[in-house]
DNA sequence: CTATTATGGATTGTTCAACAATATAAAATC
DNA sequence: GATTTTATATTGTTGAACAATCCATAATAG
């Protein structure tokens, strides 16, 4: 699931490699939500030097997810309300434009097929950890019908922040779980060529997924605030 | 026109203000295409450290705008056929979202008249830099109409991509010519709400546009093959 | 006791100098 | 003339240093 750079992590920059490994440990929760990121500590733990860091937290920076304080150093992006509006728009935009531009035998739209049974097994062993991934890699799948390198590696950055907004929250379990029926019956409808049904079907799994997310940050901004 | 940090340029990072530099100079044609960055001559040139210099060519690089290649450098990037067919498929996706939100009062919509009008004066004084620059203000100002922050500023960097192509070309003089009345008949749609029609009008556009790069763009591979 | 102002310590921002690793150019060999 | 070898320059990365800035604590004034 890239948004990492695609080549085998050797003979890359030593600063691109060590966001790469950054970025992973953001996503799967390996920091705090908006944990400070020493610049000592961590060029220490990753074993490079400050400036080789330095330079990973410029690209994570500039991908939204660390946040860059002048002179306060580097945190881990926390996304609010705001974001997590914004995102869903951009989705809205790009991956409405992704099923228009679907083409019948289009091999993006072969591969949703598998994510979509894969995610169905998964689902029944109740793995889902494993949905998620999959949901993600679905509508990654979505983006690639616009036969767009741009398009895709930029969603990607985007899905990244949002699984950011996931790391976030506590019960991340069911979230995704209603959707893997959506996901199945957008699939069927594209590959019967009935765009204008997938686009309503794509319109309203984002509305509910975004009211979701929505709700769900809310609790934990409510049950942060009871902690504090 | 931001692609450029919105901040002062003061108080922000040396190394994000040197990006910034570069990149005005990219843009406007300051660099050569496939031209060599040299760390020691360019870090010497804006007095500041390699290190530092190093961090904006990450960013540069990270937006398309420089191509950088392992133990090798970070080189001008020339974007080529490949590169303009996935901006306008890009182009095509995103505004066509932006004019399908366009509601009628928008701020956007003003913004995107009062530019017509200043690239119709500009038109008729032959200032053909100026409705270039005004061309691009009036299609960022028409994404602004998806009121997504993440998507304006990832389309601004599109569109500085795009104008690397341009930079690439010799006769750019009336490559913006032919758009302007293009574009005062899609605001005239806009604000009369007829947005399918505006949809049709932005389709054709990017099509001429897209065409007329791509024919400019291979006019110079001509050109390029004849001086070797 | 509260509010404000010093003060000291820690972290970031930036530079510099060094060295290893790699690529480019030139010279030497066949 | 083609290939190998040698030299040279450039990048990749590190470590140490210092200025600038922030933060928390202590000192001071009211």
């Amino acid at each position: 699931m890239p948004v990492t750079s695609a080549l085998p992590a050797e003979d890359q920059s030593l600063a691109i490699q060590v966001a790469d490994r950054i970025r992973d440990m953001l996503i799967d929760g390996g920091f705090s939500p908006r944990e400070k990121l020493s610049e000592q500590q961590i060029s220490s733990q990753f074993g490079v030097s400050r400036n080789t860091l330095r330079e990973a937290f410029r690209l994570l920076s500039s991908q939204g997810l660390v946040e860059h304080i002048p002179n306060r150093g580097a945190f881990v992006a926390a996304p609010g309300e705001a974001a997590v509006l914004d995102i869903y728009r951009v989705r809205q935009v790009i991956q409405r434009g992704a099923v228009i531009a679907a083409g019948p035998g289009h091999p993006a739209l072969k591969r949703m097929r598998e994510l979509v049974a894969q995610a169905e097994t998964a689902l029944d062993l109740g793995d889902w950890q494993k949905v998620g991934t999959l949901n993600m890699e679905f509508h990654r799948a979505m983006v690639e019908l616009c036969d767009s390198p741009r398009l895709s590696a930029w969603f990607d950055l985007v899905l990244a922040e949002l699984r950011l907004v996931f790391g976030q929250l506590d019960d991340t379990a069911h979230l995704h779980e209603p959707y893997v029926a959506l996901n199945k019956s957008l699939v069927i409808a594209l590959e019967a060529g009935r765009i204008a049904d997938a686009v309503t079907q794509l319109e309203v799994y984002l509305l509910k997924s975004e009211r979701a997310v929505l709700a769900a940050l809310q609790r934990q901004k409510g049950q942060a605030r009871k902690l504090a």
